[in-house]
DNA sequence: GCTTAATGATACGACGCAGTACTATTAAGA
DNA sequence: TCTTAATAGTACTGCGTCGTATCATTAAGC
């Protein structure tokens, strides 16, 4: 509960404007027992940044179809919960140099990844690169748009055809 | 002198962690004056992001050839003000959503719209979802992990190798 | 039933912050 | 020279913060 409540804070206000008073009000937890399970600040948020992208890295299903696992990509980034976890990591990642590496490596590279795997199924001949312009292109403005705020999240439906799209640009078809 | 201190410090430290007072004190100007100016702290806040945006969206010439355009593109937006930018824009997002939107349409947006006026110099069939795809495209992973901090921003000839690929992907010889 | 560990409730200290108020100083323009 | 505007320099007021300390309460295991 202490987690949730600080994931929860931690997304919308940000690191330097989250208490830790606040956490505890909220979580109905003391004080002291925010302070004996993770010792401070930076670990409470280092554990609820943890927590959150574990829960979002485990819906992914790497053993997908290529199509499948392309709208499941776009479904999954686009949420309201791995869009306010990117916008967190990339705000802190100056203070967090370490939770933005980790965050990068089982976030974007595991996807990455994960699509040379299912498009190497099809073409072996396929290279790294190729997949991550995929994944680029998986995300793209309408990505950043939602960083930004400036708009929601897709539905299933219009997740498929952008990853349709997506794939028919860079020549898969 | 004011704004240059103020983007100094809210690029390194955020808004939340930035106080009125260093400014003064780095600026070496009094409170009042900064006070006088600005009106309170998100004006500052606002003044020195649109400042430095400003600077960094003049440096893209819409006029160049498709090539220049796009190697000029990822130079830009890959160099420290623009990614420091991009970062605190996105992380105070919520906070500042009329910041936020401004910032795309006078940056992505823009960007996109010159991409599109020179793709289609070469083929007038050119529609606008492709010109946002190269657009991604010429920022690419490489680009978030400048926003992660995780890498240093590319040199000349990389930059116009990373734009020659995104061109290639896209169908463009 | 008793010991032990975990948690709750709360107060505190030291510090920093935003914003205001007030006076002193400087400089510029008529 | 005199007036006026801008700036400097501070001091002050609430307020909130992190982290620690203290004591009461609960619960669990043997």
């Amino acid at each position: 509960m202490i987690l949730d409540t600080a994931v929860a804070l931690f997304l919308t206000a940000g690191f330097a404007a989250t208490s830790i008073d606040e956490v505890a009000r909220r979580s109905e937890a003391s004080k002291s027992t925010v302070y004996a399970y993770f010792g401070d600040k930076a670990g409470l948020f280092s554990a609820a940044v943890e927590r959150l992208h574990d829960a979002i890295a485990e819906s992914i299903d790497g053993e997908a179809t290529l199509a499948e696992l392309a709208t499941s990509v776009v479904m999954t980034l686009h949420s309201d919960e791995a869009v306010g976890l990117h916008r967190t990591v990339i705000a802190e990642s100056l203070r967090f140099p370490e939770l933005a590496r980790s965050f990068y490596a089982s976030g974007p590279s595991r996807s990455t990844q994960m699509l040379l795997a299912a498009l190497r199924r099809a073409d072996p001949a396929i290279t790294a690169v190729h997949a991550e312009m995929l994944y680029t292109l998986l995300l793209g403005e309408s990505h950043r748009r939602r960083l930004l705020g400036l708009s929601g999240a897709p539905s299933v439906r219009e997740a498929a055809q952008h990853a349709r799209d997506a794939l028919h640009a860079l020549g898969h078809r």
